[in-house]
Formats: C-alpha cells, sequence, structure tokens
DNA sequence: TTGACAACCAAACACATGTTTGATACAAAC
DNA sequence: GTTTGTATCAAACATGTGTTTGGTTGTCAA
C-alpha cells in the first residue's frame, strides 16, 4: 500500500513536518536524515527520493511550511488592523504584537517559527534571502507604509526603521527566549501572560519606560 | 620545540580562539574537530588532548572565552553608570546600550558573543547554565536593582522585568541581527550609527516611538 | 647522562552520515 | 494481461567524524 488510501498524511508531508521540527530545534547539522525518516515513520531513502537531498529538504520546509505560515501572522495583523480604523500607533503596534504572540498559530508553531528565522540569522544559507524577499522586507515595508504618514512630521526614514526594528526585536524575543524570560519573571506563557506581554510591548513601544519628566543626572 | 619559546600563543589558546570563531559563526554540529585543528594550525588529537573531547572544548569556551568578556562588558556598564550619578532611567538605559554596542569588545568580539548566546537559547545545553548562572542573573539582577527605586511606586516586579528585557531585546537584536538592520535602514555598523543606535534605544526605551497624546482609535 | 614527564604528531580505528542502488508492490492505462 | 510509472524498501556504498594509539621530541630535575 504506497499511497495511503486516506492522504491524511502522505509521507511526503509528514517528512516535511517532521523535519520543521527538527530543523527548528536542533539546526541543520545536528539532524540527521536517519532521524527525519524514523520520526516520519518512513524509509531511509524517501527524503533523497521527494527532496533530492537533505539540504533540499531543508529549503523545501521554508517554502512550504515556513513562509505560508509567515502569510498566515500577516494576514492576521491585516485584518485586525483593518477592523479598527488604523490611524493611530497604538493600534498598528497592538496588531503586530497581537499576531506575532497571541496569532493564528499554536504555540509550538510560534516557537517553530522563531528558531528557524533565529537559526538562519545566525547562520544564513539560501533560505534567508527567500525569506527576506517573500516575507520579510514586504511586511516591513507595510508596517513601514503604515507609520509613516502618523510619525511626526520631520522624521527621517531611518529613525522610522529603527522604531520597526525594535518593536520586532521584543516581538521576537519573547517568543523566542522564553527560558530567559520564564527565569527573569516566574511566568509561564499561558493565555493571560501573553495578553500581558502584548500590552507590555505596546506600552513600552509607545511610551517606554512610561516615566516623563525625570531629573537628568 | 613542543611548547613556543615566546608563548605568543601557546596552542591550547589557539584551539580556544579558533574554536570560538567557529563555533559562533556555524554552531556546535557544524564545526569539526579537523576544521579547528587546521585552523589552530595543529594537530587533530590537540583538541583531545588538552580538552578530552570536542563538547567539554565547546564549555571551554564559553568558561575561558565568553563569560570573561561578559564580565567586562559588565564592568564597563558599572564604571560609566557610576562616573554619572545613576540616579535616573536614561543614564542607566544609555550606560548599558553603551556597553553592549560600542563598549570594550571589538566588532569581531561582539558578534561572537551575540551570535555563541542565542545559539545558546535555540538549543541549550549545559553551557547554558552556566550563562544563567554565572552571568546574566546576576547582571538582570544589577540592572533590576538600579532602576527599581526610579520606578514608579507601584510597579510589580514583573513589570520591571518586562521593561529590562526589552532593552537587552533590543541590544541583542541590534547586535546579532545586523543584516536585517542593514537591509532595513541600509546602513553599516560602523562608529557613527552605532552612536545613533544607542541614542535610538534610549530614546525609545524611555519615551517610547516618542509621541503622547494620540487619537485613541 | 639519565629518567620522567608533558606536548605534539601521523596514522589508524570505529562508527555515523548522506546518498545510491536494485528490487518489489501497487495503481492506472492500454 | 501486460505495460508503465510512481512509491517504497532493505541493503550497500563512500566518505566524514570524534576519538584513540603508539611513538617522537624537547625540557628539566636528579
Amino acid at each position: 500500500m504506497p499511497t495511503q488510501s486516506k492522504k491524511n498524511q502522505i509521507p511526503k508531508d509528514r517528512i516535511l513536518n517532521e523535519a520543521e521540527i527538527l530543523f527548528a530545534e536542533k539546526g541543520f547539522h545536528a539532524v540527521t536524515v536517519r532521524e527525519i525518516t524514523r520520526s516520519a515513520k518512513c524509509n531511509l531513502a524517501a527524503v533523497n527520493y521527494h527532496f533530492g537531498n537533505k539540504e533540499n529538504l531543508y529549503l523545501e520546509v521554508f517554502r512550504e511550511r515556513w513562509i505560508p505560515r509567515a502569510r498566515r501572522v500577516r494576514e492576521d495583523f491585516q485584518k485586525t488592523v483593518s477592523t479598527g480604523n488604523g490611524q493611530n500607533i497604538s493600534e498598528i503596534v497592538h496588531a503586530l504584537a497581537l499576531a506575532f504572540i497571541q496569532g493564528p498559530l499554536t504555540d509550538e508553531e510560534r516557537l517553530r517559527h522563531a528558531q528557524l528565522m533565529i537559526r538562519e540569522m545566525a547562520m544564513p544559507t539560501a533560505a534567508l534571502d527567500l525569506l527576506f524577499e517573500e516575507v520579510i522586507e514586504p511586511f516591513f515595508g507595510e508596517v513601514a507604509g503604515r507609520l509613516h504618514p502618523l510619525m511626526e512630521e520631520g522624521m527621517k526614514r531611518e529613525s522610522l526603521m529603527l522604531n520597526i526594528i525594535s518593536v520586532f526585536s521584543m516581538v521576537i524575543y519573547f517568543n523566542f527566549a522564553r527560558l530567559p524570560v520564564r527565569r527573569a519573571t516566574g511566568q509561564e506563557y499561558d493565555e493571560t501572560f501573553k495578553e500581558r506581554l502584548v500590552d507590555h510591548i505596546v506600552k513600552f513601544s509607545v511610551t517606554g519606560f512610561g516615566l516623563n519628566g525625570e531629573a537628568k543626572g
């Protein structure tokens, strides 16, 4: 029975799923093809048969899994923004933090997503170019376009970008570095904590530490 | 000539140096012992002779290189804070950002430092416990202790921690994710850009996007 | 000079790894 | 029924990998 009557999960999909989990957890080189095929409950040769080689499987994980998921996050952001009137910064930042921290992904997906991207940034492969062209730069551009008219008149493009990057850095870090966050706050990543995280990011982004007029040293 | 008359660079040190560079660039599993010894211009067996095995060499890199460097950064922060009167938030955040972005490390050291830590957070090993106990938690504790009396009266410990983590997330991200930052801003990481980065982080941390009283959607 | 010891080396070892091969099973087309 | 093409498999292959071995060199104390 080569193809399952219920195409519930054909081996090629199972390989992609398990490969993504393992690549995210351990990185490309720390994962063996045998490990992947064992998890996917298929033959060792299946990876080379369906994907040519291990490296191409890795790329396919990004094409078939990562990018579509990133699109879902972006669409969630767009939907949230468009339900409000999208005319102030808090609203946009809130939609952004919401999409990334509580958005359409499951918790496991969110972690995987962040891990894979961080790994690519730590050691870029061909996948990173893909992510930039297909996802990151368009998304950055959209956020910049939405925020730009709301900023001070004279704000330079560089300042705008640094502000946006700062929001992303928090969003990414809170998703990715759960261990230090847990150790520092003593909080588990349950729903109420994630709500507080989103609120924090919005508040911090809009008002910083929230203190004005302190005495200069 | 087993030991060089000038102990300029004994092989054990060369191995630590090259190993750190390679581990930071490519991650533990992607680096081979042969690659390390080739870079260090010594025999293949030297790693096992001096460090027992590859894994222990990896740990030793953190013990002998990462942690001492982290101490230098922390001392730089402490020195900067103590030259001011350390009585306002801007000053402390400024000292923090300065220590991490322009501080005592060379540019290569800074990148390596961030990469090694990020890799540990992506896939924790015994090294991460070391970092938390020896460096991260004490440093976090110190910053929290300095900031706490400067915050609003009723601020909870969790809020304080989230604020601190947010600053760290920016500092780490700007050090680590140079590629996206370059692509988004079009700027190279030269001294003047790093100055602007420090200024941005301080301003953003203290006043967020710098806009108050915008209309609520 | 001798003996002990640490540092270093080339070579080998045992195993893991990505990939290929040749065979088999099954479904659909003719 | 035969053929064709796809999917799967066990086994083998070639190479890469961490580690060990046995021996050599140079240093220093006795």
